[in-house]
DNA sequence: GAGTTTGAAACT
DNA sequence: CAGTTTCAAACTC
């Protein structure tokens, strides 16, 4: 045992060596990452490093030093660990480059090197629009607490590592973009197990990881943050090509076409899992003509650069871009102020406008502006009323509303199910049953995804509506809107307005409502209760979160989202404008 | 996978 | 503001 790798690697590594080796002090004596639940506890105090610590590299602002803290700290590190790289295995890559992903504060003259890919550097891609707020200090502890899970995990039980649960608490502790990067570390670390505990029994052979095949979303997570040492353990040669089509000369199409082989096939994958409900953040734009540009483009819509599940062709929505994407970002909020905010809102005054029960809803949620639906009878998702799992109301201008989350005119689910088998004819049957199938299909995949999507998306609505509350001229930078540096744009700032969005949001803030009452922090219940109480952009009052009474069944299910919350909120007061 | 349908976004 | 065009997702085959 004492001679596998892993035994070496895990020698190794000290909770301490990592961090001396880096050339700046770092800020986060005060954490303690051995117990999750220590979020909870200490709030005031972790929270500001908990949430900083991962924001430092989520600025993408490239006046701001701090900036290339990722991309300087992951090519020294290349530099630094070449030598190694034949014995260096994504373990070792993931364990020794955290660190220095979440903190090491380089010179900021050393030389920056573009971002190879879109998405290359999580954390660029995963808060597009950030300003470089809230990263005061204690910015480097991620790789720190995954270490110290990993210390107290394996070498203080002396034992195998659990590994299911060191990976479930090290997915939780790291900011992804998305539920799918968290996945995918997960899956990562699965592998990674899976081929560390082979060496650890006798007669097992050892295979480089590198030459294994590494699930999508590991490698789609991989590409877009962790480090170039990893990109080059899994895939080189995909790294250095992806280097080339990130360039900022934008590429022929054709060209760029070849390199989304790769991607491509990702997606697929990802849209596969898609349809097995199993999330649904992977799914990514696809655009050909409005270089990700524009509310066309389902990422740029949803606030979040372009990264690599995408398909999209000549695609402007990407860190080496921030300035192209900014403005155009700037010019579309400038034609309708509300553009980037969610589109479906819940509220208990969209109740009493659309005269519905919210009983008889799946939510008391409504789409903003409504649909203007013709042939799809808002039974598809065609229909962005349908598609956010919303009904219909009266701000729709849909013809033949039969949406199966409520009708404009306000009938119910139920109501419609029973007048679908009565007045449906034989013809339209099997339709019928396909669309319900559908909807069902659509209900359950939102009920069974309480991922951390949601928050963000409850988060941003709010804030977005503070916002405008607030002023309108002294709108914030989008970035500093959106994403602040924030992790909680990075994790959530994702799909505002996918099929499933709202139901979530009722239930994930269902979740932080739930644990208010439990271990949530103090400062997070003022966030609640204070800053989140904002107003809507017309100035009506926005409804408190709404407990979905199915609420409680879905809060053990996945508890990084709620973990994630938490780390995230505390950087919610510095985002808001102070007037 | 290619082609079609659909409705939002963008444009005039 | 209304009509038209463009666009990309959703859908169908």
């Amino acid at each position: 045992m004492q001679d596998s790798p892993v035994f070496n690697y895990i020698n190794s590594l000290s909770p301490i060596r990592p961090v001396k080796s880096m050339p700046i002090p770092h800020h986060f004596s005060s954490l303690n990452f051995t117990s999750p639940p220590s979020v909870f506890t200490s709030p005031h105090l972790t929270s500001s490093h908990k949430e900083s610590r991962f924001f430092k590299t989520h600025n993408s602002s490239s006046s701001d030093p701090t900036n290339h803290v990722e991309e300087s700290t992951s090519n020294e590190h290349v530099a630094a660990e070449a030598d190694d790289a034949k014995e260096l295995n994504v373990d070792a890559s993931i364990k020794t480059e955290l660190p220095q992903i979440n903190g090491s504060e380089t010179n900021p003259d050393d030389p920056v090197p573009a971002s190879p890919c879109g998405g290359d550097t999580v954390d660029l891609s995963l808060v597009p629009y950030a300003s470089p707020r809230g990263e005061n200090a204690g910015e480097n502890a991620g790789g720190m607490e995954l270490q110290k899970m990993y210390d107290d995990n394996v070498q203080g039980r002396n034992e195998t590592p659990d590994w299911d649960s060191l990976i479930a608490d090290a997915s939780e502790m790291l900011i992804f973009s998305s539920p799918d990067d968290s996945e995918a570390f997960r899956c990562l670390m699965m592998q990674r197990s899976s081929n560390s505990e082979k060496r650890l029994m006798p007669h097992s052979n050892n295979e480089p990881e590198s030459s294994n095949a590494v699930p999508c979303e590991a490698v789609s997570f991989l590409h877009r943050g962790s480090s170039s040492i990893i990109q080059e353990t899994l895939d080189q040669t995909d790294h250095e090509t992806r280097e080339d089509v990130d360039q900022d000369v934008p590429v022929e199409p054709a060209l760029e076409e070849l390199h989304l082989s790769s991607p491509k096939k990702k997606r697929q994958v990802c849209l596969l899992k898609l349809e097995a409900g199993e999330g649904e953040s992977c799914k990514r734009c696809n655009c050909k003509k409005s270089k990700c540009l524009k509310l066309y483009c389902e990422c740029f819509a949803a606030g979040v650069y372009c990264i690599e599940p995408c398909s999209c062709i000549d695609c402007f929505n990407k860190p080496i871009h921030e300035d192209t994407v900014l403005a155009t970002r700037k010019q579309i909020e400038s034609r309708n102020p509300l553009a980037f905010a969610p589109k479906v809102i819940r509220s208990s005054d969209s109740i009493l406008e659309t005269g519905d029960d919210a009983s008889k809803t799946p939510a008391s949620a409504r789409h903003k502006r409504g649909c203007n639906c013709k042939k799809s009878n808002c039974l598809k998702k065609y229909c962005e009323c349908f598609q956010g799992g919303v009904g219909c109301s009266i701000n729709c201008r849909c013809e033949g509303c039969k949406n199966a989350f409520g009708r404009k005119d306000g009938s119910s689910t139920v109501d419609i199910e029973a007048e679908q088998e009565e007045e449906n004819e034989a013809s339209e049957k099997s339709k019928t049953a396909k669309t319900q199938q559908n909807t069902e299909a659509l209900i359950r995949r939102e009920e069974s995804s309480a991922l951390p999507t949601t928050p963000m998306s409850i988060y941003r609505q709010q804030l977005v509506e503070l916002h405008y509350s607030s002023s309108k001229n002294m709108m914030p930078p989008p970035q500093s809107l959106l994403g602040g540096g924030s992790s909680f744009s990075s994790q959530y700032l994702r799909k505002p307005e996918t099929s499933s969005t709202q139901s979530r949001i009722e239930k994930s803030f269902g979740t932080v409502s739930e644990n208010r009452g439990e271990d949530m922090p103090e400062i997070l219940s003022h966030s609640s209760k204070d800053n989140l109480k904002a107003v809507s952009p017309n100035g009506k009052r926005v409804s408190p979160p709404h407990m979905d009474s199915s609420s409680p069944s879905i809060l053990g299910r996945r508890s990084g989202g709620r973990k994630l919350i938490l780390h995230s909120i505390p950087s919610f007061p510095s985002l808001t404008p102070q007037h």
